[in-house]
DNA sequence: CTGAAAGCGCTAACAG
DNA sequence: CTGTTAGCGCTTTCAG
């Protein structure tokens, strides 16, 4: 009788350790659910994990246990053996291009297939990189992924210091641990200008980001060389801060004052946007009287309200280029140097130019 | 002379033995760090926390080993002494829809200003919520954010199984576990009916999203019905997906059939930038022939080329509220009830309906 | 103020 | 095939 009234006082305490179980904001253990199911801890592991050995009977056991206590593994214990935690940080500033909308979604896709999850740090300035190199190194985070306009010489060199590898997205910092890729930013305006020449213009003008953007300053120079090689000197330059706002009022201004040049180059499509707008206020038509063209190739460009000629680097491909890195330097062991990808583009001509 | 060498051969092995941390991926540990500043590993734990109670002197030396190592303290074990990881997910589908990545963006910056993370999930189809979901139980996140136009009620309860708090975003499935924060849609939609019929309109026309997709009827129900008690019956329906061209395609077939009514209204900004596009296209002007309304206030709204009267709902006042649900859920440890809550929206009359 | 020791939930090596 | 054991890197008692 005894031992039968500690098996009943055994079952009685067992029914209030589920009830109770379930009624803390605890998720279950591995070893909760081994003492439901009545077998070991590491048989609840091996169970849950591909390909080890376990019998029919314990594995039916283990997983009846689990469910009635709503168990998933906790991969959180994984990450402290393994020393990887498959996290991937992604640190945008700008929210409001949908050209980096694009590539955050498709870096997640690409990271979510091999198994890697997606950190996603917003941060406000441009250069802000350095006070959140904490945070991300203390998560333990495989890699990172910067769309930062900047990368500092320090923040590479504070990477470099917690040997996280990185890959910059549009912006070359590059050190034994940082990467990049850009796409072919000079090449592209390039392309414009020699649309622009072929097009009859004679004077030109260019709206810029940031003042020290490096992808801004590259589209310039490049549009700038070509020029000069087909013999034109000058550039009327302006400052839009990648902004549609922006770049409508340095138009608008430029319109005012008499000075719109024969042809217009954006150093985003946002901001051909703007400028489309504001000359169509001040009376002007496009191309007829001004030409325009912009860069990224965002989907509103190819809406009928715009048409814009804009010069296409398909995140598409920069992104696949990034992952490809990421995934060589996460395997890698030995630290080799950071590599430096500069993706082609190629030219979308569409109505602000055809004539 | 023995003690001496014993000495010196400890020194050269500590050499060694840091030069191997450096070189090895593997971040370095407070036991590493402790052990190069000569103190306990618990000392340099107290060192790295607010508020405990160490010497100066240890202080100083374990910092300097930190930095000699470049030691950040890993998160991950606190995580699972104190059963909780600080990681929210955001699970989010539309990526090309400006108002989800303003809200995406809104949130993550909400979020970190509490010491939270986000982990980003980008899904492909409307419906994958159920997929993900033990990957994320498997992460321990605090909470969930969905940003997916369905939550089915197969999820719902998947969610109350594995006791995750969980917000919607703009799709009220509602349980113990399951909270959401939805704009007045139907208010919002009554309110283009009232100023489409106040401009003179007498025929119209919706355009929606998905079958199925909550928001979207809403809006055509509140739309309806404010129509009908200004004693009007038919609303012409068409189905847009949220996407510009498929909107376009539509508004483009109205045009062709000569159906289009007085006054369309989309379900979202993108759709009537897409209808805009059309009626353009063929021949019919804006707002003269035809009255068009949006929904959502992106910013291209306001832009010259659209200048279109929209419903504005702030993803900002409907972040800050499913942030308040969140950090109430995640502080409470009894299970309460999910709450709703609806946010109000106004209306941004432009060019599109102003005559 | 400081060190020793226990333990969070899991994986992996080992013995049975 | 299964259970026992040791530890991943940290926080938190508990003695000293």
């Amino acid at each position: 009788m005894n031992s039968g009234e500690a098996g009943a006082t055994q079952a009685l305490r067992s029914i209030l350790w589920l009830r109770e179980m379930k009624a803390s904001r605890k998720y279950p253990s591995s070893t909760d659910v081994a003492r439901l199911a009545g077998v070991s801890q590491s048989a609840v592991s091996r169970a849950f994990s591909e390909g080890k050995s376990v019998s029919e009977e314990t594995s039916r056991k283990v997983f009846e246990a689990a469910k009635q206590l709503g168990y998933s593994p906790n991969f959180l214990p994984r990450m402290l053996l393994k020393h990887r935690s498959d996290l991937v940080a992604i640190v945008i500033s700008d929210t409001s291009n949908p050209f980096y909308a694009a590539a955050v979604d498709a870096f997640s896709k690409a990271l979510q297939e091999t198994g890697h999850q997606v950190l996603l740090v917003s941060v406000d300035g441009g250069n802000a990189l350095d006070g959140i190199l904490p945070r991300l190194a203390s998560y333990r985070v495989d890699a990172i992924v910067s769309a930062l306009p900047v990368v500092t010489k320090a923040a590479a060199e504070a990477f470099a210091r917690i040997r996280i590898p990185i890959v910059s997205f549009n912006t070359p910092a590059r050190n034994q641990w940082v990467s990049s890729v850009c796409s072919d930013n000079a090449g592209g305006a390039a392309l414009v200008a020699d649309l622009f020449v072929k097009r009859g213009a004679r004077s030109f003008g260019f709206i810029g980001g940031m003042q020290g953007d490096y992808a801004s300053d590259e589209r310039l120079r490049g549009f700038r060389e070509r020029l000069r090689t087909h013999g034109f000197d000058q550039v009327r330059t302006a400052n839009g801060d990648y902004l549609y706002e922006d770049a409508f009022a340095a138009t608008a201004a430029m319109a005012e004052r008499r000075e719109v040049p024969d042809a217009l180059f954006c150093a985003n499509d946002l901001m051909a946007f703007g400028a489309l707008d504001a000359l169509r206020r001040a009376g002007l038509r496009v191309p007829e009287d001004v030409l325009v063209a912009g860069y990224d190739d965002v989907p509103a460009a190819a809406w009928g309200s715009f048409d814009l000629t804009t010069v296409v680097h398909g995140h598409q491909a920069m992104v696949a280029a990034a992952i490809a890195i990421l995934h060589a330097r996460m395997a890698d062991t030995e630290p080799t140097d950071g590599v430096t990808t500069t993706v082609p583009v190629r030219l979308a001509e569409r109505a602000t130019t055809r004539r």
